[in-house]
DNA sequence: GACGCTTCGTGACCAACATCACGTCCCCGC
DNA sequence: GCGGGGACGTGATGTTGGTCACGAAGCGTC
């Protein structure tokens, strides 16, 4: 397993406080492979026994109704990982994954994983800190799905983004399709919302990029109904 | 303490997998504590530094708007617990807690939830397992509200409730009231449906009790939108 | 058994969004 | 440069479900 692998896990949240030597271990542990634009990586309901870490790319999990509609309950980038649930609870995948673009993922099986958990509580720790923001995330968002309308939720998430760059500007070109689909709303409300952002000089939108120009207003905005 | 606690104590899933010496120690660092109906046992944004075990009673956790409209994020019955984001990642409280009886909850505080947690992997994997149970169940919560109309998450929430009691029918004297702020709803909404409900032969309400007369029925409606 | 409080039933009205149906623009590959 | 597919803009229309405004039952309390 190339160095670089070890590298990379030393960045991902899940392993970083681990010695060195630990995180060898799991390099050793791990295979990569790639997924196509598009493609699925795991589907709902299957008995799940691999962790993925992605290494490059992005992928979605959602859920899709019996007429084909699609909530995407979350949208993964390098460094971040998915399937750990059903490895812990040994339930079914409980969402399906698929790769918003050419993705390589790392792939860790059940058993090697455990037995690296329970040899080393702080692997546990850090997972039950993963676990945590994960809860709080999907709380806050069934929260904004109940107490917010279209545009506060839209705005909530353009602040969110922001937060994750790290600036108030967003690189990530999200369609407004994807958008929809992340706040539960449709394509066109989700135009029609943001143009009135524009309008209002609350954002602006070069090509591939969102600059917060007015970051109070969203803000307010993102905490009350109209 | 009194040997009842170490008996309850034993029977919350956080604490079934322990030995009962182990379960001992734990019963030493609780303190009891009782709150009226309707009290505000933790605010949202607190620092929290305490675990909580319902004892007896029943706890809604609940996040409030600016105007003071309300989500219920869970209701407790005994046995559960709440509060142990905050021990795990240091983050503020992340919604309100309230008292929807006259509850008696047993308190762990931070220091010495930690020290056992560390000391005992055990503790860890259970925390872990509800941690992944409440997980699949946020998700679940966040596809329903996107996925279904009113009335399909009315069915989805008697089809959860009557999983939890076991059997086809819930006693939980739930009101439409609280239903309708479970499933973020209004009240006049969850009567409407109810009523339907009844009228298809669905269900039937007697006193204080839900009886599912027709689960296929429900089913087909808690996965479709009309 | 009478009071009061909470819960529930129901009609009328209205707003927020979904949906449908286009047209335009942009970008990418050939 | 040209063609085509995906992303976006925008109007018209319909429907779900929220809100308001009542009245009628339950049910616990004195």
């Amino acid at each position: 397993m190339p160095a670089a692998t070890v590298d990379f896990l030393t960045t991902v949240p899940l392993f970083r406080s681990l010695a060195q030597s630990e995180v060898v271990a799991f390099s050793q542990l791990v295979r990569e492979k790639s997924y196509p634009k598009g493609s699925v990586i795991l589907f709902e309901d299957d008995p799940g026994d691999s962790l993925f870490v992605v290494r490059a790319g992005r992928v979605k999990v959602v859920l899709v109704s019996e007429d084909g509609r699609e909530v995407i309950l979350g949208i993964l980038g390098v460094g971040e990982h998915f399937g750990e649930l059903s490895l812990i609870d040994d339930q079914p995948r409980s969402a399906h994954v698929v790769a918003m673009e050419e993705s390589t993922l790392l792939v860790l099986r059940r058993e090697d994983f455990r037995r690296r958990v329970e040899q080393n509580p702080a692997v546990a720790w850090a997972l039950l800190i993963e676990l945590s923001r994960r809860l709080r995330r999907a709380d806050e968002k069934i929260g904004s799905l109940v107490l917010l309308d279209v545009p506060g939720r839209i705005a909530r998430m353009i602040l969110d983004s922001a937060a994750e760059g790290g600036s108030d500007s967003i690189e990530k070109p999200l369609t407004h399709q994807t958008i929809a689909h992340v706040i539960g709303a449709s394509r066109e409300t989700v135009s029609r919302a943001m143009r009135e952002f524009v309008e209002a000089g609350w954002i602006s939108t070069e090509r591939r990029r969102i600059r917060i120009t007015d970051r109070a207003a969203l803000e307010k905005r993102s905490q009350q109904r109209l």
